[in-house]
DNA sequence: AAGGCGTGGAG
DNA sequence: TCTCCAAGCCT
């Protein structure tokens, strides 16, 4: 007979697959653990889920082992200072996350006890815990059915369906059809297994269909080309911004910095004096936008791309003697610079005026 | 609801 | 060099 449709989708296929192939992470209780009987740890999938919004798995594993060994549970978590976190976080992006962390640790501390809610919509009233973040910890650690979507997922599922629709406004027809295939017994390990799926398998660029256990069941495979799912609108160019950045030097080796406002941009991170950011070509970012007057000069200039502009920043340093009047930011030894709250921007424009500034030794 | 919000690695 | 993008959330 003529079949315009694949196969129906069987999740114990994929099952299967990632009982032999799942990748094993540093907060997941792989599938012979699981089957021994061990839980995932709450405060170690939140943890992790958290990290991972938007961010590598490669780039997530150093940070959360330091968050674990700095904080070994969420009451330890809530019990923090707000900048040890925020110093810990530095490097990783996306910094409302950090914050978030903290209020949401203080949450669970304080309103339930040190335990995380059970259910989607427990979770998805705390702070930094959306959609996907909270399907995913009531799935992972509390083996609750519920449609886990995330970037991996949609990938999966627009090609498994051949989905036309672009994103995202094709989220909830994929939302309906995650869930549909979601098995009772397994939802955590279903919900990891299409992630690893996406991340491994069925990967955006040329995709492994010959390894894939739904080669059968897939109608992008059988009818199109799997690369071109997810369809999606086409993305605007980033505009360009100007800045520039003076990098302080007192005479006991010290750089002066100050504290970002606590939201918007790098909310709540360190940085060095600096100028507005304007896509203006008439800013000033010449030496006369000086924090203080001092003997500025020219050291070159950095370039650093965010999620929505790209940003060139012109760097110019002084050896200056110590406090000015009017400024409210502190010296930091160059020494300690490194564990300072310092997001990449601005550690590039110090070791643009400062080429030892974050060497060991 | 569309845009703000980081970073570094891969190809 | 350039483009894409990685387990999204918030307003």
């Amino acid at each position: 007979m003529l079949r315009e449709t694949p196969q129906a989708i069987d999740a114990a296929l994929l099952l299967d697959w990632y009982d032999r192939h799942h990748r094993d992470l540093p907060w997941r209780v792989s599938p012979p653990m699981a089957l021994r009987g061990a839980i995932a740890n709450p405060y170690h999938v939140w943890l992790s889920e958290v990290m991972l919004q938007q961010t590598t798995v490669q780039a997530v594993k150093a940070y959360f082992e330091k968050f674990l060994a700095l904080w070994p549970t969420v009451e330890d978590l809530a019990a923090a200072a707000t900048e040890d976190v925020m110093k810990a976080w530095a490097g990783l992006g996306y910094y409302a996350r950090a914050r978030n962390l903290k209020k949401c640790a203080e949450t669970v501390a304080r309103e339930h006890g040190g335990r995380f809610p059970d259910s989607e919509e427990g979770l998805k009233a705390l702070p930094g815990i959306g959609d996907y973040t909270a399907a995913a910890i009531a799935a992972i650690a509390f083996n609750r059915r519920s449609a886990v979507l995330d970037g991996n997922v949609e990938r999966v599922i627009s090609r498994l369906y051949a989905i036309e629709t672009p994103l995202p406004a094709a989220k909830p027809e994929m939302r309906a059809l995650v869930y549909s295939l979601t098995p009772a017994d397994r939802p955590g390990d279903f919900a990891q297994a299409m992630m690893d799926l996406g991340a491994t398998i069925c990967t955006p660029k040329r995709p492994a269909c010959a390894l894939c256990p739904f080669r059968g069941n897939c109608r992008a495979l059988a009818v199109a080309d799997p690369e071109t799912f997810p369809r999606k609108a086409a993305r605007k160019e980033k505009p360009l911004r100007l800045g520039a950045a003076f990098v302080a030097i007192d005479g006991s080796e010290a750089v002066y910095l100050r504290k970002r406002p606590e939201s918007g941009l790098l909310g709540g991170m360190t940085e060095v004096p600096g100028t507005d950011w304007t896509s203006r070509r008439d800013g000033d970012t010449s030496i006369a936008a000086q924090p203080f007057a001092a003997h500025w000069e020219p050291c070159g200039s950095v370039s650093h791309v965010f999620t929505h502009f790209e940003l060139r920043l012109s760097v110019y340093r002084a050896i200056v003697d110590g406090a000015r009047p009017g400024m409210h930011g502190w010296w930091e030894p160059i020494a300690t610079l490194a564990e300072q709250a310092l997001p990449s921007v601005m550690k590039k424009a110090i070791a643009q005026a400062i080429p030892q500034a974050f060497k060991s030794g």
